[in-house]
DNA sequence: TTGTACGCGTTATCAA
DNA sequence: TTGATAACGCGTACAA
């Protein structure tokens, strides 16, 4: 069978191409000689429809190149866009150097499953994807929730747009502000635990390498202003629980969680020989694997003449040693915001929820050289 | 002056409650005593409204609690919804493993900014984020275009899917179909240069890790089926390459492109000191770091015993090496990538792209050791 | 089982 | 500079 055009075959050949627009369910639904509903019922699926009938209204899309309902057209009729948008606090490039942040990505993937939703990414910088200024915000984004990743000192504008947009949210780790349930861990008592392991095993010289303090990613010695103005919750929940074991324990601040921060953090801490920890608590495994790695060039052994306790639980592409660390359930942490979201969308009110990470002895502590 | 209800003040006191919903842009219009369209233009800044009626506009839907345009009904009605997909051929997890590909994503984002676009992820195993089945699919996304990374079996159904929705789309390192513009670098041509220079050390006695050959990740020895039937382009491109200088080079296949995977392969190559290699090329720098790792661990020095080339030109985090790699530009592929699409849908065809690799000389090359 | 009528919230076009 | 009108393409009561 011909495809048969839209528009009547009498035009006069010298009318101007016609906008080559794509054809519409009203198109395919005349094609097929129902009527709109009809084909809307039959490309839905959910409506009563006679087998027949459908197999027409899908021949006739089939012969006019119909490629199904428009999302857009849709999504306003339904009130829905079937996008869920992810906020991250920085650029792509930086956020999917972090483990972590993808292992959380991909449980929030999971968790919103039964949505059939796609994911947005969106940075609450005003960009999109890390780019230019002028990108798709939160501001004007068509999603229907949005999971807020990390706390960030942005955090409160975001909620507040998101409130006068009506626009449902959750935060990991983040404040939990009015309406937003938050997903967080113990990273208080967690960092706790780790410290008091280290001092069973008879450390009482430890240091502490944390995460960064603000967004302007200062480095170098911790000072108590920092630690005092110190804006990353993370950060400084993770450092009270060490404190509460170790007060005095000296920390370096790097500038990111990575290897290389890890790495030159440590190597601060280690520079003087007669001074120098028998242990050294990472607020991030990726911190802990640059620790370890700063300890090998400087020829001190891990664990026998240094102990090095991470914090995450990933495993470090090429790191060959089983780090002792604090075991937080990423993925799943993701998984439980992208349920809240489903959660939030099904009109309920989800609770916030604080999951409890686990201590991993692994090979990298043992008791202080004697 | 009052607000002012959109509806007559007549209506029954009893009338049910009306649904909670949004105020609507034409709520706002009554209420500043204007109409929708003056409001509409208002917002979007570019129409002629005197600074008044704007700003009696703005009152209004402070006053509302209007959180701005629906970016669902602008969408429809302008035909485009400011989103770009981005297909990946994995789950979020496993693509953002990949430094590479997260440049690209970043040079996506960069290249598209002039657009004001979001990113939308979506895999090509129909579900989005890397989760569930029923996930937004390239099938029903509500994109203006899409971004292709990487070759992927599946590539084709892809490209035909958005043909029939009539979504534009550019592929990175995918088989070029008819009107989908590939941006792409130099693979063979660049392998060659790096074997040629292991050669003008003196090498000859030389051997490669390769990437996946297939789908299912099979790892071991290249063999000759394994290396016929090979449906990853780039594995193959760049093992031809190395083949252009030592046809008879083993090469050992990795399952991905990771430290590990690089690891375990460079083992299997330098099992045997009676048979040793003088040099390996990888054809990832993360595989190159396994090798280096393998290396050390068996107590072979890189350079002097081992040299070692790989390709792409990250920063490995954490290792100490300056790599000898071919440097691909990631991050301007993916640019590229954004750009086409922006040209694309400013109704232009962009030519493809094939980018130019440089070989970066490190300290990981050296003359063999006599 | 199918068709009719209407509205989702916005913006482009034109006339005033 | 502003306002009226008509789509944009679809889903969904409700009637037939």
């Amino acid at each position: 069978m011909q495809p048969e055009p839209a528009e009547p075959a009498s035009a006069p050949v010298t009318a101007p191409a016609q906008p080559p627009s794509r054809p519409t369910l009203a198109d395919v639904a005349a094609h097929a000689g129902v009527s709109a509903s009809t084909a809307s019922l039959a490309f839905s699926g959910s409506g009563p429809v006679s087998d027949a009938t459908k197999q027409r209204v899908f021949d006739a899309a089939a012969a006019l190149g119909y490629g199904g309902p428009d999302p857009r057209a849709r999504s306003l009729r339904r009130g829905r866009s079937g996008i869920v948008g992810v906020v991250l606090e920085e650029r792509v490039r930086t956020a999917f150097l972090d483990p972590v942040k993808i292992q959380m990505l991909d449980g929030i993937a999971e968790g919103i499953a039964p949505l059939s939703a796609g994911l947005l990414l969106l940075t609450d910088s005003g960009g999109a994807g890390g780019a230019g200024e002028h990108a798709v915000s939160i501001e004007s984004a068509p999603v229907d929730a949005v999971v807020l990743v990390g706390c960030s000192p942005r955090l409160a504008e975001s909620v507040e747009v998101l409130r006068r947009r009506g626009i449902p949210a959750v935060a990991i780790e983040g404040a939990a502000d009015d309406g937003v349930p938050e997903i967080s861990i113990d990273n208080l008592p967690a960092t706790r635990r780790g410290a008091e392991y280290l001092r069973e095993l008879g450390h009482t010289r430890v240091a502490i390498v944390t995460l960064p303090v603000d967004a302007a990613r200062t480095r170098g010695p911790l000072t108590p202003e920092l630690e005092r103005d110190c804006a990353v919750g993370v950060t400084s929940e993770r450092l009270a629980g060490a404190r509460t074991v170790f007060p005095e324990a000296p920390a370096q601040v790097a500038g990111a969680s990575s290897i290389e921060e890890g790495r030159d953090a440590a190597l601060a801490l280690l520079a003087d020989p007669s001074a120098r920890p028998t242990a050294i608590i990472a607020q991030s495994d990726l911190l802990a694997a640059g620790v370890i790695l700063a300890a090998e060039e400087l020829g001190i052994a891990v664990p026998a003449e240094l102990s090095v306790v991470g914090f995450d639980g990933i495993r470090v592409d090429g790191l060959q040693h089983d780090l002792t660390t604090l075991v937080q359930p990423s993925v799943a942490k993701g998984r439980a915001a992208g349920e809240a979201v489903v959660s939030l969308l099904a009109g309920e009110q989800p609770d916030s929820v604080c999951f409890t990470s686990t201590l991993h002895v692994g090979d990298t502590t043992a008791a202080p050289p004697r």
